[in-house]
DNA sequence: CTGTTAGCGCGTTCAG
DNA sequence: CTGAACGCGCTAACAG
């Protein structure tokens, strides 16, 4: 036995046609219990295995999932969040017979999803960075093949996630919470923003807010503006771990002391987390199970859940009150 | 202008027949000029785009480029190396028009082996964690379409990195440093193994080596091990950031102080050593380059290079001697 | 240099 | 329920 036996092979084996062999194997279509036994048996003799480009072809269906990352910056592409879920899909794909292609998107990006459209590779688009303008302007022939990974997706429930860190805060004490949120063009970005005004209406504590990019250096310039503008500010929550190492960076050169003076949340629970000094309060997520559900719903199928669960990991950076 | 035009579309308007058409567009053999130039106006006039999936069945070529790592752990898919080389990898396919699959390979791994071999949606392999027993078990069908990451491929010039950091350790007046190197099985274990002995050779110092396997738990375990059997230890150099991180910890937890007791060195140049206090020193490396390279070369292209610049970025956790 | 013909391997009508 | 025939879109061998 050399070469891969092809369809015609097992159908003459079966002695059958090709269309029933087909319709067998595939489960599509009529057959009667001696075909079906005939043929399955064929196949098993043979070690048959459909050729799998030959299959999409015939199916007019692409060969790989394209996992488009939209942001201001270039090397978002090295970013530790987007190169876990880019992993993760990558190995989510393996068992379909698909390959991952990983792309960045500038923030307007009609061009680019209008290649992706007519690209009869792709079987399917896995979108992160999305706003309601890129979600409207998806060329219609994309739109049925297309997961989203954020808000309105597969997406981790950041409501929650900083819900807690912030409750936490308070609850040990800080009184002037301040929170760098993510970019303000992001859907994303939403959700954590209003845990923070729920807590600040609830309680009355004024309202700190600044925006930030999910980069340590962004996290450091927006923990100096938050300083200049409220020097009494006791905790800062950000929405990425990167955020926050910035942000103790800039408190640590100030002279403040965290949890101390200063309490810091992070979110993400990347290995920086546990890296850093003092141990940053984040939360961890799911992000293989979020990168399989998005794969899954991309490609049509039934996707076993929406809403993933963000789970506190409480360290030192947000340790007692001041 | 509603469905894609196909190759008879094109040539039938170049007047023409599709062979012709093929040959022109593809560039493979034989074309008069005038009908390169019908040719190449048609497809122009019609925005003609090669169907990739009917090309690769022609060419009875696949569609994607399995990334394969190979180690005792499942979880290395979170590793962030291999995650960012994952992502640079699947970037990398994306002009292509191939996706990326990434799969772990258990330390024997013949079986997944045949079964790639088998899987004609395999365009090429990358393969990293490899040693020589399982290149020698490589499938002969998948010999001449394998590039490696690491020791005999597109890898990092380690030697020369973690050469260059130790004789900066030596440098600053380190007299009894010890190696904490990669797993035994590991081929890309050797090189820094050797730079290590060769300054040991040339200096005289005592050989203190133990093996790791680039989690932060092995290097907590790993300096625990390191200072019982040889307690005037006064640097420990590791081949990853996770490692040293994890030596970090133990040595923080035996109130030995980094850099005046023991001095400490990473590998990779993770956001981890930037985050970490003291500032780890470590090496960087172009990653994404690595990956373009590995790809290129799985795929049969001449690849650009193959050693890639290990360069040393340091910081404070290997200043100044005791 | 060109066109004809035959694959690549599977899916899917549509008569029987 | 079955099978012959065609379609998916392109490439390659081979006469001319």
């Amino acid at each position: 036995m050399t070469a891969h036996p092809c369809l015609a092979d097992v159908a003459r084996r079966a002695g059958v046609s090709t269309a029933t062999a087909s319709r067998v194997l595939s489960g599509r279509g009529p057959s009667s219990a001696a075909s079906r036994d005939a043929v399955r048996r064929a196949a098993a003799d043979l070690g048959y295995v459909p050729h799998p480009v030959a299959r999409r072809l015939a199916h007019r269906s692409g060969t790989r999932i394209v996992f488009a990352v939209r942001d201001a910056r270039a090397d978002i592409l090295r970013d530790p969040f987007v190169t876990r879920a880019a992993a993760a899909i990558s190995a989510a794909t393996e068992p379909e017979g698909l390959g991952t292609a990983l792309l960045r998107l500038p923030l307007s990006a009609s061009a680019e999803l209008d290649r992706l459209a007519a690209d009869r590779s792709v079987a399917a688009l896995v979108l992160a960075g999305h706003d309601r303008t890129l979600m409207a302007g998806l060329p219609a022939a994309l739109r049925d093949r297309t997961a989203v990974i954020g808000a309105g997706g597969s997406d981790v429930d950041s409501a929650a996630g900083v819900g807690a860190l912030l409750h936490h805060l308070y609850g040990s004490g800080r009184r002037r919470i301040a929170l760098i949120a993510g970019p303000r063009w992001l859907a994303a970005s939403r959700a954590p923003l209003t845990a923070y005004t729920r807590l600040i209406r609830a309680t009355g504590l004024p309202e700190r807010v600044v925006h930030g990019d999910f980069t340590t250096v962004r996290g450091r310039s927006a923990a100096r503006e938050i300083l200049r503008r409220w020097p009494d500010t006791d905790a800062i929550a950000t929405v990425s771990d990167a955020t926050a190492l910035g942000v103790l960076q800039a408190l640590a050169a100030d002279g403040l002391r965290v949890p101390h003076d200063v309490a810091v949340t992070g979110f993400d629970d990347s290995p920086l987390a546990e890296a850093v000094h003092p141990g940053l309060s984040t939360a961890t997520h799911p992000v293989e199970l979020i990168a399989v559900s998005a794969v899954r719903a991309a490609l049509g199928a039934p996707s076993p859940g929406r809403l993933f669960p963000s789970r506190p990991v409480l360290r030192t950076s947000c340790g007692g009150a001041p």
